[in-house]
DNA sequence: AACCTGTCTATTGTCAACATTTATCGCGTG
DNA sequence: CACGCGATAAATGTTGACAATAGACAGGTT
């Protein structure tokens, strides 16, 4: 098959042959082929690939081998190569001339930079959101909230992540720069990166929870500078129960070793 | 010419024929050649296209033709495709499907929306900073300050813009969190994608300087309140100026009319 | 005159092939 | 046995060609 000539276009995987990209009139109705139409391969690939690195598949430090990947994904090296570029760009990838393209490493210091980083952004979220609080979002908050005590009280984990990483998403979508909220994302994103990633997810839910009340209470206040401060402090946090998690892990290592 | 069997692999331009690559043993010196075998084409062809948008040839909204400047950077549209995706990651060009590369176009809505986020990296790294303050930097910014005085007192705006963008690298560069320099330098560049250019980069230049004394008062302080809370507030009054301007001009423009 | 329609052209999307470099592995040598 | 060395294999860098799409334009119709 050289040529797809109009009728399918998909991108298959390993084990489960998913479908992404659709073209054939007659399985597809016709509002979703207009969707299909506008996303390209490379913007399809790099969605994939960055799936992969979030999930786990491809491991930090892992080379991506393109011919394997182009000939998984069901398309040539091009616009697979198109895709790694934007990954690098987004720093998810290294690409070393020659050599090849590698899942980014985040050493230690690298990951207590993104988090100092990522205190500033949601500082500033905080900031904005403060100013333009109301009710109905108020309301939504709170929903979130119960909705995170709920699972920590029964400790559970599985439930509990996704309802965290909502809610700052909302915190964050809500204060109205979307600039801001893709910035975030992004160095989000990047945590999964850190070779520890259990110990960035972990770090007690009771104590997060506290902390995202006073969060709540701190921008419904509508004092700017209160917000401001809570959200950025909440985030630093956060690192320190990672940098402390790391710390123990090392000197469990060192005792037991 | 098909191959260049490892002789000669140039980046020439319109007008200047402007050699960026070397690989000719005779001409240049081994040091940089082994400089030139790290860069891949696709690196040198982004940062030229970077050179090209920051300096204003290539002007916001203007298409990329890919034939064009690939005949132009003497290479084929492979390494330059990937040179695009990396720009668009980077937020500087949007890529639409089947349709072409544009140089990005900023509003002014996400122009302030980049500058909030720039206060609160600035912010972070005016914070930074002040925590590792020494007598060594202090000095640099001083020196770095007089420099920036003397051209404002002859309204020398040509030496004085160069000098502003250097003093306020020194900050962020000096924090020591690479991340933060990173993403910083890539919003300073970014606002070089807004239309009226001339009213980011204008602003009083004693007003300027008056705060930027401030801010190394600030710094020097060892207090991080108020040092974060200065550089913050510094690039808000930044956006202020900026605001103000493009409502005079636009109140200007409707009196003419 | 406005509008629709079919054709043509310029440009982008994708691919397969070739050139070049790096990594691997067996082999001989000190 | 360790170490260097050369042939081989595998992967990446780059290219030119072909397919498909969007925009321009001319011609006919209402």
């Amino acid at each position: 098959m050289r040529r797809r000539s109009g009728l399918i276009n998909c991108l298959q995987f390993s084990s489960n042959q998913r479908v992404i990209l659709m073209d054939d009139p007659l399985t597809e109705p016709l509002d979703d082929l207009t969707v299909v139409r506008t996303v390209s391969l490379t913007n399809a690939i790099e969605k994939q690939i960055e799936r992969l690195i979030v999930e786990g598949e491809l491991a930090p430090g892992e080379r991506l081998n393109e011919i394997q990947l182009a000939s998984r994904f069901g398309t040539s090296r091009g616009p697979l190569r198109e895709a790694t570029r934007s990954l690098e760009a987004k720093g998810f990838v290294e690409v070393i001339r020659n050599r090849g393209v590698f899942v980014r490493q985040l050493t230690v210091e690298e990951a207590l930079e993104v988090y100092d980083v990522r205190a500033a952004l949601f500082g500033l979220a905080g900031r904005l959101l403060a100013q333009k609080m109301n009710d109905e979002l108020l309301a939504k908050l709170n929903r979130q909230l119960d909705a995170m005590e709920a699972a920590a009280a029964q400790s559970d984990f599985e439930t509990y992540y996704p309802l965290n990483l909502e809610f700052h998403r909302t915190i964050v979508e809500s204060a109205g720069n979307k600039t801001l909220l893709a910035e975030y994302l992004r160095f989000v994103k990047k945590m999964h990166l850190f070779r520890a990633k259990s110990l960035v997810q972990g770090g007690g839910l009771a104590v997060s929870n506290r902390e995202h009340s006073e969060m709540v209470d701190a921008l419904a206040s509508g004092d700017v500078e209160r917000a401001h401060a809570t959200c950025w402090r909440h985030v630093e946090r956060a690192k320190a129960r990672l940098l402390a998690a790391i710390e123990a892990e090392s000197t469990q290592a060192a005792s037991v070793s």
